[in-house]
DNA sequence: ACCGGAGTATACCGATCGGTCTACTATCGT
DNA sequence: ACGATAGTAGACCGATCGGTATACTCCGGT
């Protein structure tokens, strides 16, 4: 025989930790939640918890690192499904207004997250890694589409991003993300973006 | 003789409190900072705190409010100065850009609370007010400017103003209020405010 | 002269924090 | 049959949390 498949049933402490977390940390904050909190939820031993991360700060890297590649991943597939720069541009504030309706949207976990940080805390640079790849992300579209100022644009269109990203989270506004995509638009068209 | 001067050298146990609570919970958050960390900062004693405010979360509530309150008082100041409804709104992103220049400038106060927050907390509804009193002086302003459709460009407006706050937070970008203002300019264009 | 309000210092409360440690168990491949 | 691996429950640690209580001092108004 093979390597059973009754084994994938099986999910590690690792997993349900990190499952945990998730949802732990992004609707209650990270500060506030305590770790037995979290081996409450995961139904897991603390040592488990240790041994799989060492350190809560550990713990919170690697929630908010798996938040940063379950993006990376989404948006990649939406992204593909598109041909014109400008069209995928679009796409982007299209995968926020889908987030955004869900039921518990919290807003961006990395601006939620920064918010509790500690001045020199290790969590940040996760958080510049997930802005970094966005910037960069649209930053390559804007080029595509030969705006005039494709940096500029670049700028504003990221500005409209994390505006849509706190007015979820503050004010409730599942439309958001909606006026964040019509103003890309007016701001596409007063650069020059085909 | 009538009331002496001399008085006013004494700065009152709440008024220090109050001081220490805008330097600690805006630079290290609301959750991070504790009740010893305040007391001490404002070099008072601990039951003078709950003389003056009752629980430490009435005193998160007065230093949100009293920050709502200085913008208000600022930016009424600065709105004073233009005529037009045009320069009104792009005093609006100019007030943001002097205070993105401080040293020590972390963003909006009120997004930055609204993170650590768990839900139903008494403290949102100040961060409620403060965001409610924003939008309403935007959408007066876009209304005077006849654009074609003031509520839509007032959301808009608001997306950058937000975002401008977390860019400067999150990246230390002290050019986000510019390109925020460069972005109003082409919406308001857009929407043919004057 | 005296009283009350404001402020002081400090001890204390139960709860929770992040983290360590011991001792035990179930399941695995060899 | 065996050791290695991963997991369990739970006691324990010092520190800190928000908050209360006690007892004292200082000062201004009547």
């Amino acid at each position: 025989m093979n390597t059973k498949p009754i084994v994938l049933e099986k999910i590690s402490a690792r997993e349900r930790l990190l499952a945990a977390a998730q949802e732990l940390f992004y609707e209650e904050g990270i500060n506030t939640v305590g770790i037995d909190r979290v081996i409450e939820r995961a139904g897991v031993a603390k040592a488990s918890l240790y041994n799989a991360f060492g350190s809560k700060d550990e713990l919170i890297r690697a929630y908010l690192t798996a938040r940063h590649e379950a993006r990376v991943s989404r948006m990649t597939a939406r992204l593909a499904k598109h041909d014109s720069p400008r069209d995928k541009i679009l796409s982007v504030f299209d995968d926020m207004r889908e987030n955004a309706a869900n039921a518990g949207y919290r807003g961006c976990a990395f601006v939620r997250a920064n918010a509790e940080l500690r001045s020199e805390d290790s969590v940040k640079s996760v958080c510049d890694v997930s802005r970094e790849w966005l910037r960069s992300l649209l930053g390559q579209l804007t080029a595509a589409t030969g705006a005039r100022d494709p940096a500029s644009l670049t700028r504003q269109l990221v500005l409209l991003y994390d505006g849509a990203a706190v007015s979820s989270q503050m004010d409730g506004n599942t439309g958001a993300a909606q006026s964040a995509r019509e103003a890309a638009i007016s701001l596409m068209d007063a650069h020059g973006a085909t």
